[in-house]
DNA sequence: TAATAAACCGTACGTTCGTGCTATTTTATA
DNA sequence: TATAAAATAGCACGAACGTACGGTTTATTA
């Protein structure tokens, strides 16, 4: 690895870390230079232009959640512990992220904003959506999920739970968080799954 | 109304707006004043600082949320029918905000950085909360849920169920969400009512 | 209508913003 | 080790930022 991608690596890790405190917006080429101890200049060249760096950001980011989050999760067992896996994955992923996930943050924050940044973070999304409905996928095929299970609804459902995780532990700080999530997987779990699935045996 | 409380007004609405494109940091005093078409100075004084303007702008858009959500809910039948009526409020309220419910932006934007701002988004946050427990109590009392529910829960679930209502739609434009909320809702609510009630009467 | 207060504007300040251009230093290659 | 290439720094720019102050216009009150 050359000097420069070395250099490249760590700026975009500071700014992950920034953007986490500052949004992705908020992390601007100054103070990147100053926290990374580079000059303006150097480390624009980097880049070339905001709008590269924030692509740049967000393509780290989503290598760092594809490492932590999804290829742990295919080495599971396919089904359900694959299912509880990538929620464990998750979680502790989003709660080593300065600023929670970084991915609902600049969602919300480009959202309303057209450009790379925006498509780029929808097609992010997409693909995070696809991964639950594939680990879905397989819980049918293994047995535990019921045939017919609607799995853009679980993905939907799954989806809005972790958002909410993400937010009482950002937000509201509730210490409570961790008895809240175990009872609300299990009470979406189970409108899936088959009726002779046990999920006890796997919480 | 005087002149000045009119313009104060007017103000915030601007502001308002521009805080679900631009996020609530992102308006600035000078976008802002050009356009209401006031000059920078004038708009200045009636704030004399960017957090005092934003804390009135979320304070303006909590008053707004009251009257539409809360306000009309508590005129509805208690229990499930107002339950009902607090989710239909805040989802047609969302869907006239520009990007979306600006507490729920404005909180991830602002949870990371200390000061009067993120504590008066936290006070809203939790006032909400409340709101949901009120309303679910109301539905314990009308022999709709039963009796040992556990309200935090409903609260946590429900709330994470509007986040993710609010996502599909600012960022995935899912054109099905309703469907996919209709259904969310109703497993949702099942779960916590008592065995008798038929929801199918109400949806 | 005159006097007083409130509302608003013009201008200016020091910073920081993103982005160029040119030099210099460091790294990699021959 | 000499040379080419890559990486970084220095400096400058126009624009926008938040904020202050003094003056001018408009609205309210007596």
């Amino acid at each position: 690895m050359s000097k420069g991608e070395k250099t490249k690596i760590f700026i975009l890790d500071t700014g992950l870390t920034l953007a986490g405190e500052h949004g992705l917006e908020g992390v601007s080429i100054g103070l990147l230079a100053k926290v990374t101890g580079m000059s303006k200049s150097g480390l624009f060249a980097h880049f070339n232009s905001k709008e590269n760096l924030q692509l740049a950001i967000l393509s780290y980011a989503a290598e760092d959640f594809s490492q932590q989050v999804i290829v742990p999760a295919t080495k599971v067992t396919r089904g359900i512990p694959r299912i509880l896996a990538l929620v464990d994955n998750w979680v502790s992923w989003s709660d080593n992220m300065n600023g929670g996930c970084i991915f609902a943050s600049a969602g919300t924050e480009f959202s309303e904003r057209p450009g790379k940044v925006r498509d780029l973070l929808f097609k992010q999304q997409q693909l995070w959506l696809n991964s639950i409905v594939r680990v879905a996928e397989s819980a049918i095929s293994e047995n535990y999920f019921k045939d017919k299970a609607d799995l853009d609804q679980f993905a939907f459902e799954l989806y809005s739970f972790l958002l909410g995780i993400n937010s009482y532990r950002q937000m509201l700080h509730d210490p409570q968080i961790e008895i809240k999530k175990e009872k609300a997987l299990l009470a979406l779990l189970s409108r899936y799954v088959k009726p002779d699935v046990k999920l006890e045996n796997y919480l």
